[in-house]
DNA sequence: CTGAAAGCGCTAACAC
DNA sequence: GTGTTAGCGCTTTCAG
């Protein structure tokens, strides 16, 4: 606080010119002579002048900031997102404004509010799987402040774009891959009923079975309600022990399969020889546990870097008045075929 | 754009009130009538008033906003930084801008000199390891901005706090407990020369040699250049099939210690009845590969919230005119001992 | 208890 | 080419 920061006044005082020019001088306005500009501009660059984006931003009623509100940072999916994002906005000179939901509703809320009052230009979200009331996002768009939605999203707020990842093809080819390896008797570890994307898993996983002429078997759907890595090993032990166990586990999440995978070893179980596993995810362990693990991989920096595109051109739109038309998008998952199911050479 | 905000002034004009009643109806100042509160604070509700806090902030010339610059995102330890950061700012009514540095000094100059213009009220950064000038954080501190570095340090700033992680005691830790479980020729595989944090570990991998009277041998020391997965796997396996290998292996990152845990199943090698391998870093992963990782776990969290309080507590401090003095801070790792190196039970 | 006025630092419309 | 003026929306003396 103690020294203050120059200011355009300064420069024009000991310039003996007006703030005025000085401003168009440096923002290199065409009608202003170079022999000005480049007075200011050297001693700008003397004084190590720094423009005050705050009071630029009041005036021209843009913050160049873009708000991010994730459920969870430590998570190598999200941060893969936040990092695209960043990237994108990087690049348009934007800065961002992260906040972490924790999940939580209320935390969503607040951060919202606080993101409002910043006046960000836009907004990034990931919905908390808590959020049942999605207002804090109608006051965005009711202010003319674009929002768009990654990852968690909801159909209840109108006119805002969507970007997600199609769940439900991706969970398909990981289990159709696993029919393809001649495994028949295929376990899925799932989420809580709540989830969206658990429910989706669990419909790609069916349609795989039916396009198959296999019939779904209720005892080889567990729930796994915290979808933790010790979870998806007690569930997995219990239904390898069961009298007409699984041949192969289809796991939603890598830590749900990771624990899948440990059952088997800990039973004497081989994979991929006796029974095959994949999951969904693709976390950097697939790679490193023996044996490596299938999996189905989300795109994270394409949707972060998609979904800040969208919102930037959102914003040019509305700044040229005109209000744009949502997007839905829905990307494409691949599937990372590693040694856990590849049972055919 | 278009729908203007509601401000300060219409509440007041349609209250028939200034707008500097309303003002401090709103922050609940003493000498305003309880009446006019009620009034104010209705109308506020129902129109949804919410304040500019741009205009607040470039009055009060503070933006309550604190920046944090970090070299990766994707990164288990770095994101439980950020988010410790976040807990923290969040109670104190801050928001967090956030800036990736991806290890480029180019870029950091960028991202400071934009949070500079954000008139960020504080600056967080673990500084890019091709940093070799820090002119740029000199300028934060010019103008009473104070700044706090953590885990990537580097004492060519005068004035401004650090906080980092006892490296050299924790390999010493790690390597005295391989020493303790009867490894006696322990090759570490680290990283550049050049990096900090790699000759900190390599430091106390020596100093536990030499307080156990074990001599070190040169050959034992590989330098991984990228620090991967691959180059543990590659170099370890190297070591393994030498005249004289070693018998443990100490990596000062997971992934290094992970790829000597590859090399030795793939060699047939008994880890840990052999071979004893321990990390640093304590990913996640650990604990899920087989054998399970011994490693040396650093407090990502703490050290975000610390950080984070050691630099509001120096806004505080500026706020009321006294220079801070520095803080210096080396934080404790806990080694987190798992199967890789339980020779003896 | 409330209002008037000034100003944070910058930009844009309108002069000259 | 450059200056003048008028704000952006809020807070904070200073009056009354």
């Amino acid at each position: 606080m103690s020294k203050r920061q120059i200011t355009l006044a300064d420069l024009a005082r000991h310039l003996r010119l007006s703030p005025a020019t000085v401003s168009r001088a440096l923002k290199n306005y065409p009608d202003i002579s170079q022999d000005t500009k480049n007075r200011v501009n050297a001693l700008a660059k003397e004084w190590n002048y720094r423009p005050n984006s705050i009071a630029a931003g009041l005036r021209k009623r843009e913050s160049k900031i873009i708000g991010v509100i994730i459920p969870e940072i430590v998570d190598h999916y999200f941060s893969a997102i936040i990092k695209g994002i960043m990237e994108v906005v990087y690049d348009a000179d934007y800065r961002v404004m992260l906040c972490q939901s924790d999940e939580a509703y209320d935390k969503e809320k607040v951060d919202a509010a606080a993101l409002l009052d910043s006046r960000v230009d836009g907004l990034l979200v990931s919905i908390a799987h808590t959020t049942y009331k999605f207002d804090h996002f109608l006051d965005f768009l009711n202010t003319g402040t674009p929002v768009v939605m990654f990852d968690k999203v909801t159909d209840q707020v109108p006119g805002c774009s969507r970007i997600t990842v199609d769940d439900r093809a991706g969970a398909f080819t990981a289990v159709q891959h696993l029919i393809d390896q001649g495994y028949r008797r295929i376990a899925i570890l799932t989420g809580p009923q709540l989830a969206y994307t658990a429910l989706k898993r669990e419909q790609g996983y069916k349609d795989a079975l039916a396009a198959n002429n296999l019939t779904f078997d209720e005892s080889l759907m567990v729930r796994c309600m915290d979808v933790t890595y010790s979870e998806g090993q007690q569930y997995a032990s219990h239904l390898l022990q069961c009298p007409n166990p699984p041949d192969a586990f289809f796991g939603i999440t890598d830590n749900l399969a990771l624990g899948a995978l440990t059952a088997c070893k800990q039973l004497g179980v081989k994979v991929p020889e006796q029974v095959g596993v994949a999951g969904f995810s693709n976390w950097l362990v697939g790679d490193i546990v023996e044996p490596s693990l299938t999996s189905v991989s989300q795109p994270g920096a394409t949707m972060g870097r998609l979904a800040a595109n969208i919102l930037l051109e959102e914003i040019k739109s509305i700044h040229q008045d005109i209000t744009p038309a949502p997007q839905y998008i829905e990307l494409k998952t691949d599937l990372v075929v590693r040694k856990s199911s590849s049972r055919i050479s």
